[in-house]
DNA sequence: TCTGGGGTCCTAGGACCC
DNA sequence: TCTGGGGTCCTAGGACCC
């Protein structure tokens, strides 16, 4: 059948309460009791539950206060120690590398291997031997952490083999017996169907992916959208081609905290909104990339969370500017009633060179009728987010540089947006200023 | 003490261009 | 003067995943 490979050569792994079973390795009085790994404070949730919390109903994504309640006395209740999870991820990551070059990592205790581009025997026997030695290696090269194994023809197929198994499960989907899986499933199990598209499909009856197969694609667009829908007929026939895609670039880095109690103080909010730029800063220059989008998320005291972001005419790393245009976007929140969670992150990413190359051709700027020189060299160094002042135009501030030329927009701190000007970078009628007083913030609010 | 932190993808509307 | 599509970019929000 189209979009179905003729055999099961996919494997999808999944490690067993990851973060919960390390800490049952590396501290044996924790072993066979129940283990929490999540957030400790006031509101911290639960990243992993091991078995034996689970037994009285601890979960993921629950909030640790609930998880308290719910476990008896002596569980522990652990912050995680996220080097230790990234070292054992990487023994594991390895074993698998050893089964194919077509490895998509997707989560530190999470991967799919495309079996047959490994050359194995993909006959079940096969598949089931090569999924049971997996999974002796793995335990012993980790020292004692398990994992379940789903194969199948796809991604999807395995997926759900790993999930239908758990813990310490080994599934093989033959190819041909997918449908027989795949429809006595109650929808929710699939991947991509959570609980907003879970109550949509069974407002109109549709529970199980046998269900779902009955409806049509118009029906099923019509109720979750283009993309969702035409994937989830798709899925409901197991037809499922994405392959397995060993590196992706990331499209966007950013860093939030939740406070344990909520932020009114104006002040502090620039400097968590600071902290927050640094560390989104600090891993971009990491990676060598920079982008072009800054956005601010903002959770009130209600849960109620919005977000404001501004794209900038060139890729930005550098801590200033990303701090400065958060912290703009964030005059224009009514912060009433406190915050909850700031967030701040970059999108748009482009590494270094493509960054340049982009800036070249795509600067959506028209160059003023002062005509930069662009083979003059940068005599002097300015950077986004530096304060300016300009014998025209007035006051500004750096937005963009390189290139012989920079990019200014004319918008202080204290006045609304105003228009943008691209200058030489040795113009002599634009003059550094100080940098900008960030409690103007204020009167902007007021004022619209 | 309800509801973390890091992501991805999709949708929809408006601006703008052809 | 009115009416028109298509395409891209930007912004905001939502769903989902681990």
């Amino acid at each position: 059948m189209q979009g179905m490979r003729s055999e099961a050569g996919v494997l999808h792994l999944d490690l067993d309460a990851f973060f919960a079973a390390v800490e049952q390795r590396d501290k044996p009085s924790l072993r066979g009791k129940p283990v929490v790994v999540g957030g400790t404070g006031g509101r911290g949730v639960v990243s992993t539950a091991s078995y034996e919390a689970r037994a009285y109903g601890a979960r993921s994504a629950m909030s640790t206060a609930e998880a308290r309640r719910r476990c008896p006395p002596g569980t522990a209740f652990l912050g995680g120690r996220f080097a230790a999870y990234s070292v054992t991820s990487r023994v594991v990551m390895d074993l698998l590398r050893e089964l194919s070059p077509l490895v998509e990592q997707v989560s530190v205790d999470e991967a799919y291997v495309d079996l047959a581009a490994g050359g194995h025997d993909l006959s079940v026997e096969g598949l089931t031997a090569l999924g049971r030695d997996l999974k002796v290696r793995i335990h012993a090269a980790t020292g004692g952490v398990r994992g379940s194994v789903g194969i199948g023809s796809s991604k999807t197929m395995a997926k759900i083999g790993s999930e239908l198994d758990k813990p310490d499960g080994l599934l093989v989907v033959p190819a041909g017996a997918e449908l027989d899986v795949l429809h006595p499933l109650p929808v929710r199990s699939l991947p991509g169907v959570g609980p907003a598209t879970g109550d949509r499909l069974s407002a109109v009856g549709v529970r199980t992916v046998g269900d779902l197969h009955e409806r049509s694609l118009t029906d099923l667009v019509a109720l979750v959208g283009q993309a969702h829908g035409s994937g989830l007929f798709r899925l409901a026939r197991a037809l499922d081609e994405r392959p397995v895609v060993p590196e992706r670039e990331a499209k966007s880095v950013s860093a939030e905290r939740t406070y344990a109690t909520d932020l009114t103080d104006l002040g502090r909010l620039q400097n968590e909104i600071r902290w927050l730029a640094d560390r989104v800063v600090a891993r971009l220059q990491k990676e060598g990339t920079a982008g072009r989008t800054v956005t601010l998320k903002f959770r009130r005291y209600d849960f109620t969370t919005l977000t404001r972001s501004q794209t900038l005419p060139q890729p930005v790393d550098d801590a200033r500017t990303v701090t400065e245009v958060a912290t703009r976007l964030l005059g224009g929140i009514d912060r009433t009633g406190g915050v909850r969670l700031l967030g701040v992150g970059v999108s748009g990413l482009a590494t270094y060179v493509q960054g340049d190359l982009f800036a070249e051709d795509a600067a959506p700027l028209v160059l003023e009728d002062e005509e930069p020189d662009v083979a003059e060299p940068e005599s002097r160094t300015w950077y986004p987010g530096q304060d300016v002042a300009h014998a025209d135009m007035g006051a500004g501030w750096v937005w963009g540089s390189g290139l012989g030329r920079v990019t200014v927009r004319f918008e202080g701190p204290r006045t609304p947006p105003g228009p943008v000007r691209t200058y030489a970078v040795d113009d002599p009628s634009l003059v550094p200023a100080e940098p900008p007083d960030w409690r103007g913030t204020e009167d902007q609010k007021s004022r619209s």
